[in-house]
DNA sequence: TTGAAAAGTTGAACCGGTTCATTTTTTATG
DNA sequence: CATAAAAAATGAACCGGTTCAACTTTTCAA
């Protein structure tokens, strides 16, 4: 049977990832040692090199794997419209950075951020970006979606408009995760107030912003 | 004398400090060895330790030893108004981005975005933090001139406006540097746009948006 | 001038991520 | 089975940032 040496593969490749998750929840990311994963995952330091690029790409597949949770998340919000622009912006975010803190910690991803931008042109950054991309064209789409139902004004650039808010978020979200004296409800409260600064002028409806002197 | 010391000492400093300007240039955070410095410099690789914390402290020394270059670029901003709030804006991101560039290089900037980023606890992270709060300072004192000058309707929120800004503008600056294809000019032509979009609402004068249905 | 305390320098050793030559396991073939 | 080739695991060695105990230089009081 060919199968065996799949199957090794495939479960060792699991229980890596596992000790590491384990590891890197329990110790955060400068405090586990590639050593202590091997060890807790039965293999040798050279076969968690053999799976895995190096220390922050581990890190990177682990969030890639709950990455489809956050998927969900976001799939739940859009079809559930909210009745704002604010709310619907305001709802996904929240959402993804409750996720992701809560599944790693702060100090893991501080990490990861700061090493995908250190390392962008290797394959950890490009990676990371990928992911975020795709992060970036499900906002767009609840922007066009909202769109589609009269939230938002017909002649905005929802490209755009996307674009400027994922960076936002993007930086709160660092401030967040690299400051320890910050709180997830801190980073709520800021957020939401940039949002609704950048947002006022282009949502639709009865209370939006009147520009003409 | 009593002066000795610190005259040896002084002069040790600067003489590290050039070697790292000069390997960081050459050849990059990454290829840049302590020990390399050291030999540069014509001292031990511990006295280059006794004088800073580590060799992310030793790059942002660096950056703010040109801090006041790009401080007095902006105050020439500043002082000689722009004729509308767009160019005033862009024209002191450019002039900080074109600057920081040309003294570092993205291969630096990204290690220490990443770095700071990754290490907000330490000095390192501090220090940077506190480096860019005073830039953003800058920037909504800017904002503040020009919303005396009628460049920028009188009930827009400065203090957020800035803040939004200048956090587009970081991500703007983290992408540039962090993706070897990216250009100076693609920089400043995504990073227009963008500060185009969020400003013509709030843009006093003639040409703003008409923002009634 | 002297010598001991203070300040500073030094480089060998440490530590942990990463590599790679060697060994072990699995597969394919007769 | 037996065996050779292919694939994978292993851990000792490497590399470079960082530390620290021993050593040198400077200061200062007598």
């Amino acid at each position: 049977m060919s199968g065996l040496r799949e199957k090794q593969k495939a479960d060792r490749q699991r229980r890596i990832l596992l000790a590491a998750e384990e590891e890197f929840r329990r110790y955060g990311y400068e405090d586990t040692k590639i050593d202590a994963i091997a060890i807790a995952a039965g293999v040798s330091v050279g076969t968690v090199y053999n799976y895995f690029e190096n220390k922050s790409d581990l890190l990177l597949e682990l969030v890639t794997l709950h990455d489809r949770f956050v998927e969900a998340e976001i799939r739940d919000l859009i079809n559930n419209p909210a009745k704002s622009l604010i709310d619907g912006v305001s709802g996904v975010f929240f959402a993804m950075t409750r996720h992701s803190l809560d599944h790693l910690g702060k100090e893991n991803w501080r990490n990861l951020f700061g090493l995908s931008i250190a390392h962008r042109q290797t394959t950890l950054g490009d990676r990371f970006a990928r992911f975020n991309d795709h992060l970036l064209k499900r906002i767009i789409h609840m922007l066009d979606v909202m769109q589609q139902n009269a939230l938002l004004r017909k002649d905005c650039d929802t490209q755009r408009l996307g674009g400027i808010l994922f960076r936002v978020e993007t930086m709160h979200y660092i401030e967040l995760a690299s400051n320890d004296a910050l709180s997830y409800e801190d980073y709520k409260k800021n957020l939401l107030k940039d949002l609704d600064f950048i947002l006022t002028p282009f949502a639709q409806g009865p209370g939006w912003r009147q520009m003409t002197s």
